[in-house]
DNA sequence: CTGAAAGCGCTTACAG
DNA sequence: CTGAAAGCGCTTACAG
């Protein structure tokens, strides 16, 4: 019934054919300069023949289908109609070319081979998509120069928005974000700093609460291990100590930051390295749950008792780390919701408003396991 | 010095000014229509100001900068150095409107939570950068209907190239491909259709290969653990029940498929389960890594020996499947291999080449480890 | 090897 | 609430 109405508005509509001709260089009456107009025509439906067949202007049609307010709504109908009818899919391209904005949004991450990353770009995707937009994925390898070339192409065209990790880039890059205008989130990390958007937990705060935790087990020579050490490890590295000198048991020797790629193979080197090297040690806060899982599966092999001799406790709370023996005990983060209240913040902010507030923190959980 | 030559050339250019006026409508002789000419100006430097600066014409500046032959090498060296100057970064809208081909590349895969095609993309996104391409991520969630749905927003931006996973796709979905005349690879996946474009290996040999090595070491009850369901993962099962009913040793309760995602949580599961249902049960092939680890941690937690009691493999050689206890015998897939094998064929395929084989087998290799 | 003209398919900025 | 004109910044198709 809905169809039918439909179609008989659209006939009505073609009877009363918007009177602009659509290609007025082939108007018969205008003699041509050319034996030929020069066509370049790509095949697709245009804004125009929607606009020809709902007997509106090309603007108009234009509005309806963007769904601008002012306009009235039984010409919305009639083009929507006629969009349908013709299959019509803008043209990006030309949508970006004459609005000087595109559809896209960079996200620039530090790798994909932390699933820690993976989850939060399937949020942002997800949460992105529904609303027109494309999410362009951007590898940074933790590199602020690799960072900067991504984020000169990519603002070269023209994004609807920008999502970053953390705040650690080169100045030339900072510039680059602030000319450029374009609405920006910054993930992972907390700023006091006014007027930035983001959203993540304290690095700090949850790196302080899993070693109290430690110490409330009493535990008492607690060591760090941490592999990358990108900045946001260094915060927890830093709620660590600041912890741990809170209680009186800091002890730098039982700490180990190793630049090299986190991996479950590292943490395994880094458990029976530091069980070698210091037998005292009576708890391991591996700043990954790569790490340590690693570290679990090498004290089965060296049978060593977990959590008997030594407590482990890792970071993040990644697949598998409640399926290990025993369970590991972990810092639970909110990537999931960091990437799509992140996706909303900059959605409200593509639309230009100012969402409140600016920085919003997701916190974290701690995950009571078997391992400590 | 290289710097200062390139200077005076510069002089030299701007003094000989190409003197095609680039504004004409603000020529001072010619009266306008209105009193101020309407700008929507974005600030951005462009290809007419460097021609201005080179001083030859925007067409001959365009051709310098995309390294189109034909054009005199002194021009080309002035428009370089013209587009350097004024930090010149060509406007992709444009370019995508005028020339109907966005530099984009959109890649679709089932899902993120699989390391396998993370790795994957990772290798393509590498590839496929520093060409100038935009790799753009889609996800399916392994449901054709979803990615018929992207498949049609990623084709309105005219993409430059495509990469899909397997065949299993649409009627819609395959016309929409075709029609569009956008190159397409396939990944993960061969097929003896000609004129396919596809970088792969067996799924069913590979089935076939594991299971024989379990047959070899002297297992008769070999069950299979399968999730998800995919095309490839019934194509590995079909290669394990080809190697069992070649050596008379099929037995189809011995098989289990469930619909939902793989995990190590589930593989935990199905190794319990099947152990429980099946005592005599000497072996395990887990159609994926995370389900054998999840099926030696379960193990481990029941006291079964492995390979003692069964023997445990996986398939993928996932992170941590060397780690585990005992270490994971697995079928190394070449993810890495294939997400460049791909981009280098659509980048041939980019450029109107015809790459030769179109089917590009990479294989996959055992990895004999202390589980089975 | 180089250039003048037109056009890709939209939206902005003005008007009414 | 609706429309005519111009323009976004490139490249294609023709010429020479």
């Amino acid at each position: 019934m809905i169809e039918n109405r439909v179609s008989k508005n659209l006939d009505q509509a073609v009877g009363q054919r918007y009177p602009n001709p659509i290609h007025p260089h082939t108007t018969p009456g205008k003699p041509l300069t050319r034996a030929e107009p020069k066509r370049r025509s790509s095949g697709r439906v245009t804004l125009n023949e929607v606009a020809q067949l709902a007997a509106v202007s090309p603007i108009t049609a234009s509005r309806a289908l963007r769904g601008e307010r002012s306009v009235a709504p039984d010409l919305v109908a009639r083009v929507q109609a006629a969009a349908a009818q013709l299959g019509y899919v803008p043209d990006p391209a030309a949508r970006a070319l004459a609005s000087q904005r595109s559809s896209l949004v960079p996200v620039l991450v530090p790798l994909l081979s932390n699933a820690l990353f993976v989850d939060v770009l399937d949020a942002v995707h997800r949460s992105l998509h529904p609303h027109g937009f494309q999410t362009l994925i951007g590898v940074t390898h933790y590199d602020p120069q690799e960072e900067e070339q991504l984020l000169r192409s990519y603002l070269a065209q023209r994004p609807a928005g920008l999502l970053l990790t953390g705040f650690d880039r080169t100045e030339a890059a900072r510039q680059m974000i602030a000319a450029s205008g374009v609405p920006c989130v910054y993930l992972m990390e907390l700023t006091p700093a006014p007027g930035v958007y983001c959203v993540g937990f304290s690095q700090h705060d949850a790196g302080h609460a899993i070693t109290e935790h430690l110490v409330s087990r009493g535990r008492r020579r607690i060591a760090f291990a941490a592999a990358q050490l990108d900045p946001r490890t260094l915060q927890r590295a830093e709620g660590y100590r600041r912890c741990l000198r809170e209680h009186g048991l800091y002890d730098a020797k039982l700490e180990r930051l190793v630049p090299e790629a986190s991996s479950m193979r590292l943490g395994g080197e880094l458990f029976t390295e530091l069980l070698q090297a210091r037998p005292d040690c009576d708890a391991i806060f591996f700043n990954n749950d790569d790490l340590a899982q690693g570290g679990l599966l090498a004290a089965l092999r060296l049978g060593v008792a977990v959590p008997g001799q030594v407590a482990v406790a890792g970071f993040n709370d990644l697949s598998g780390s409640d399926q290990m023996l025993p369970p590991l005990t972990t810092v639970h983060t909110p990537r999931r919701e960091i990437g799509q209240a992140s996706a909303l913040m900059l959605l409200a902010l593509m639309r230009g408003e100012s969402p409140q507030p600016n920085s919003q923190d997701l916190g974290f959980e701690l995950r009571l396991r078997g391992s400590s």
